[in-house]
DNA sequence: GGAAACCCTCTAGTAGGTATAGGGTCAAGT
DNA sequence: ACTTGACCCTATACCTACTAGAGGGTTTCC
């Protein structure tokens, strides 16, 4: 299977896919006479497994202890479960974390009842002087921006 | 006053005032004889105005835009309400999607009692075989990783 | 035999910073 | 007078997780 077949089949971009090769996350294939990639049903099932871990929203980091966890299947399984227990309490924080920032915006928005000019609303005025901490919380997930 | 103690007095650290002055976020301040950066207040309420924003989760060219509102006091705020307002739905879709996360890898979790090896333990096949959609929501909010 | 549709590697760009290298400047202490 | 340490400067590289493009080779179809 050539490249452009794997990537319909899997929905993933070629060039994500040679990404993955790169980062060794997916094994490299071997390659035909003219170095072009050949890909078996063993490269689907691991695509896949990244795919479905990336939709979860894990670090790649992340994925790569469960592949090479995977690889050793007579480990005891707590290791995979103590990773995602971790990554739940990742997305969990990161939830309550983005409950708190929403509240702040509706606090805001609700500063400003509309049809006045900015000068006179309330609401930028509200983010000029300090009242909290600075910090951006860096949480482990991924982000509301694209 | 100094770069270091404007970093000090807002607690955002002096590499990072020099990129928000490179990003056009700061206003470049005068420059001392010896060619130090020289802040007054005005820059303090203005670095203050952008860790506020960044505090909120927005992206540069969000807060980019509320500046260059915020510069011109004449306009009307329906301006400053609608972005606002966009950014709040962007925060929301990012709970939900977290959510639904949450509900998904509480699932694999639970697939696995524990005390198990890996290759009996049911947490990892279940995510080899692709079931759902293999797309990452990229929502437009910041992520669960630091 | 020529054009479209594949494939290859390598490099650069994205956001939103952080960190380092390699300097210059300033105030206090010896 | 000199040295030490704390500051400041610019410029560049690094980070994650990709995506896009340049510039080339190959295969397939008419």
């Amino acid at each position: 299977m050539k490249i452009g077949e794997l990537s319909t089949l899997t929905g993933c971009p070629i060039q994500t896919i040679r990404y993955f090769e790169a980062e060794n996350l997916l094994q490299p294939p071997l390659r035909e006479a003219n170095n072009y990639r050949s890909y078996n049903q063993d490269h689907v099932d691991r695509l896949n497994f990244i795919l479905r871990c990336r939709s979860l929203d894990m670090a790649q980091e992340e994925i790569r202890t469960l592949l090479t966890l995977q690889d050793d299947p007579t480990r005891p399984c707590d290791d995979v479960n103590a990773l995602f227990e971790a990554h739940l309490h990742h997305v969990t924080a990161r939830i309550k974390a983005l409950q708190v920032l929403k509240r702040q915006i509706q606090g805001i928005r609700e500063a400003c009842a509309g049809g006045m000019c900015i000068g006179d609303c309330g609401a930028l005025d509200s983010l000029k002087h300090l009242t909290g901490a600075n910090e951006v919380s860096h949480s482990h997930v991924r982000g509301v921006h694209h």
